[in-house]
DNA sequence: TCAATAATAATAACGATTACTATTATAATC
DNA sequence: GATTATAATAGTAATCGTTATTATTATTGA
């Protein structure tokens, strides 16, 4: 089992973490297992789940999710998301001009501040594109 | 079958949504459907999801997800979550001077832009409390 | 009243995630 | 280097939130 506390080096922690900070997709867990298999053939999809995981508890990694899917960033640097409703893609938006939220805002419920995700939702340009042609064919 | 586009008048619909704004817990479906249950007993989880999902496509209500659980929420005053880690809670932050985000951050990749949203994560008072009683008993 | 069809209840199917278990790899001790 | 303890893994089964299906019911407009 795992707990996410002790921690041992894995070869397959590694290669899921590198070829994670490759990617600038924001890849589902089922996406970067096809592509961590091609390094490691033989990984099981259990493992990626796992690792990521831990990766997300020691503050490696961050998750996203609307709801549908869980998406996976290695890029800790600051800036927020924005997320198609359509294809599900996921786009950074890194022109951040000083903090884009107040993190004070959260102490006033007295929780213990850990992390914290902007993410907007909407239409990509590819998508918008998609959806003028289909308005000029009616 | 439903694509969320016509409506016609329902009462399940109308309990789902009136009992949704009698909540400050953000249920997920499953907890709402408990509710729903107690004025509607023949109610199907089904049509709560599918009517949760129409609500939210024409912005009556919001909904979010930490990758865990999906959650409601029909209170769309101007305000951000914070989400314990722990136990799964969700708090409201209302105190905010201002747009919490800016807008504009958005339409620069190109998107056009529907909603955000903007999620603490960390732990509650509650949990905290609990944690610090397990610290001393060590 | 009557047709058209959106919405529903009940249920089956799906799929992402988690749990389980025997085996393997790592790190510490001797 | 051999021994030991156990974290981590591969392979697989199980779980469970969500969707899909379908026959039936309710709403709307003519
Ligand atoms: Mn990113
Ligand atoms: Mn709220
Ligand atoms: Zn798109
Ligand atoms: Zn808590």
């Amino acid at each position: 089992m795992n707990t996410g506390v002790p921690q041992r080096k894995s070869t397959q922690r590694d290669v899921i973490y590198q070829e994670l900070m490759k990617m600038t997709s924001h890849p589902t867990a089922i996406e970067l297992y096809e592509v961590v298999r091609k390094v490691l053939p033989k990984v099981s999809l259990g493992t990626v789940y796992r690792n990521l995981d831990q990766l997300v508890s020691n503050g490696t990694i961050v998750k996203m999710s609307n709801g549908t899917s869980v998406r996976y960033d290695a890029d800790m640097s600051k800036h927020i998301h924005i997320r198609c409703i359509i294809c599900d893609t996921v786009a950074d938006v890194h022109e951040i001009s000083g903090d884009p939220i107040d993190t004070s805002y959260s102490e006033l419920s007295g929780f213990k501040v850990i992390s914290c995700n902007v993410e907007f939702f909407g239409i990509c340009p590819s998508c918008l594109a998609k959806s003028m042609d289909k308005d000029l064919s009616d």
